[in-house]
RNA sequence: CGGGAUGUAGCGUAGCCCGGUUAUCGCGCCUGGUUUGGGACCAGGAGGUCGCAAGUUCGAAUCUUGCCAUCCCGACCA
């Protein structure tokens, strides 16, 4: 069997990519930066989508649509904000098109300038400010907690197939609470969320922690993330939560009246989640015969294929696998049993492996004979004879071990890959052997995390919460320190 | 935006250095048949602005110049 995706070992970039394109995820679009997410890639995205919306809406909060524009002016209200935003933003400046005089196609109408240029949002935090301005007036008012499912565009000089492309589908929550205690906490309620989201949906261990200064979101007080371990040892950010503190609400003049009647500030969050977590779920699990998908997001759990040499023996299969289909979906499984004579058993094993299906039942004459199925699960590619008696109950216990052995294995992975350095010279080193973070002492500044950045390419990636306090030194500057952060390179 | 590479059918490619019949091969696609327990085989068939534009030449996929696009490595970032 040849190998349809290049093996990691070879260039790591390159197996990524032919796992999202061989894997049936996305394609490159005609647009520069931009690419097409494919029906496997979008049913994959849409079942991350449900989950997260469901444990959104189960801590109260509700869905709002807000434009895809934002004025210019809105941009600049928010000094730090802008700082972060302005050099990767698409800006609308015409509105209409119209026949070129030299009858070479269209061309942008000059009379159809816009008096206020419109940016295409980066994120949504100033139009949405500018609504609650008006929305929110009293203590009664609040909190309000919004989320909004929708596609940003950051002109990003250099892209990559869902881990940075020039537009990409995220959801943005945004709120607005009374209190500094109150917002903080929805901050680090939103963050458990994510984590509990990547670990027990996406089988995608990650650490939570707070980030430093400079890798804080432009306009945050405080930006708390969950932090994934790719298989090259390379990190990945998975998904903020930011408490925003006052800044949104004095920019855009957010006021309330509290129960002592008293006009305060609001205080606010944002937090989101992208298509990235799409990357990180190939990057986190696959192998070299393709993509490896944990079964709770899996758009296809289980893929039934029929070994035949005639219509009688197809007869006796279809009859079979009809009741263990409804069996099956009765129990919750998505299943397709994939009957089409165009291609055969050995080319539909190899497609299903490609594309990540967790689990895989072989039927033939000779298994009907015996009563019995060939079941393959995708993470081991380990391969069993198992009764058809009670099949559907043996597939949904299956399922549910290979969510827990993906979990185990990335976990596994992570811990492994979480080391302690207490010289310069052992920080190096781990970074350019086995990679993964590095837990060092750092002296807290903003120089010589740069400092470290250039010489090193590794970037603060958090400081985790619940972070064990112990005297130490920089390992860089020895200057003293009293917690560990954790370094790596990362995507 | 800097460095490197590539652009030939839906996909992957040979040919280019050293210009010369009808542009190579494989996969896929269509028709017919045989097949079906790890990417089947045989026979026949369809499919091409050789990235775009100029130039050199009797003649350009091939040489020259410009432009465009994509990928990789940087800088920037979810």
């Amino acid at each position: 069997m040849s190998k349809e995706i290049k093996s990691r070992g070879e260039d790591y970039s390159q197996w990524y990519n032919d796992l999202v394109l061989k894997g049936g995820l996305a394609d490159y679009s005609a647009v520069r930066g931009c690419m097409v997410i494919k029906p496997h890639g979008f049913a994959l995205w849409e079942n991350m989508r449900d989950q997260l919306d469901k444990m959104f809406k189960e801590t109260g909060h509700v869905n709002a649509y807000f434009p895809l524009f934002i004025p210019k002016s809105f941009l600049s209200k928010e000094a730090a904000h802008v700082e972060g935003f302005a050099k990767e933003c698409a800006v609308v400046t015409h509105y209409r098109l119209k026949n070129d005089p030299n009858g070479n196609g269209v061309v942008v109408d000059p009379d159809a300038k816009l008096e206020e240029e419109l940016i295409i949002r980066p994120t949504s935090e100033t139009i949405i400010w500018n609504s609650y301005k008006d929305w929110i007036k009293s203590y009664r008012d609040l909190p309000l907690l919004i989320n909004q499912w929708a596609n940003v565009v950051r002109w990003e000089m250099r892209t990559r197939l869902f881990l940075r492309t020039a537009e990409f589908l995220w959801q943005e929550g945004h709120t607005a609470h009374a209190t500094a205690n109150e917002a903080i906490a929805e901050t680090k309620q939103m963050l458990n969320i994510y984590a509990q989201f990547a670990e027990e949906w996406m089988a995608l261990p990650v650490i939570k922690g707070v980030k430093s200064a400079s890798e804080r979101f432009a306009g945050a007080i405080d930006t708390y993330c969950i932090e994934a371990l790719m298989q090259d040892g390379k990190a990945l950010q998975a998904g903020t939560s930011h408490f925003l503190g006052q800044n949104f609400a004095k920019a855009f003049d957010v006021k309330f009246s509290d129960k002592e009647n008293k006009l305060e500030y609001v205080w606010a969050t944002s937090w989101g989640v992208s298509t990235r977590l799409v990357g990180a779920l190939v990057m986190a699990h696959s192998d070299d015969d393709g993509l490896i998908l944990p079964p709770k997001i899996a758009p296809l759990q289980v893929v039934i294929v029929p070994i035949y040499k005639n219509d009688e023996q197809k007869t006796a299969i279809d009859n079979k696998v009809s009741g263990l289909v409804a069996e099956l979906k009765k129990a919750g499984v998505r299943v397709k049993y994939d009957d089409n004579d165009n291609n055969r058993p050995g080319w539909k094993f190899a497609e299903y492996e490609m594309k990540g299906v967790p689990v895989r039942i072989a039927i033939g004459a000779r298994d009907l004979e015996n009563n019995v199925a060939e079941i393959a699960r995708r993470d081991t590619k380990e391969k069993k004879s198992i009764s058809l008696d009670g099949l559907s109950e043996t597939i949904v216990q299956l399922l549910s071990d290979i969510q827990q052995a993906m979990f185990d294995k990335a976990k596994a992975y992570q811990q492994s890959h979480i080391t302690k350095a207490d010289s310069w010279e052992a920080f190096e080193k781990i970074l350019d052997s086995a990679g993964g973070f590095v837990a060092a002492h750092w002296d807290g500044t903003a120089e010589t995390e740069e400092a470290i950045k250039q010489k090193t390419k590794a970037t603060i990636r958090c400081i985790p919460l619940n972070n064990p306090q112990e005297e130490g030194k920089c390992i860089l500057t020895g200057k003293p320190s009293n917690e560990r952060v954790l370094f790596a390179r990362a995507y």
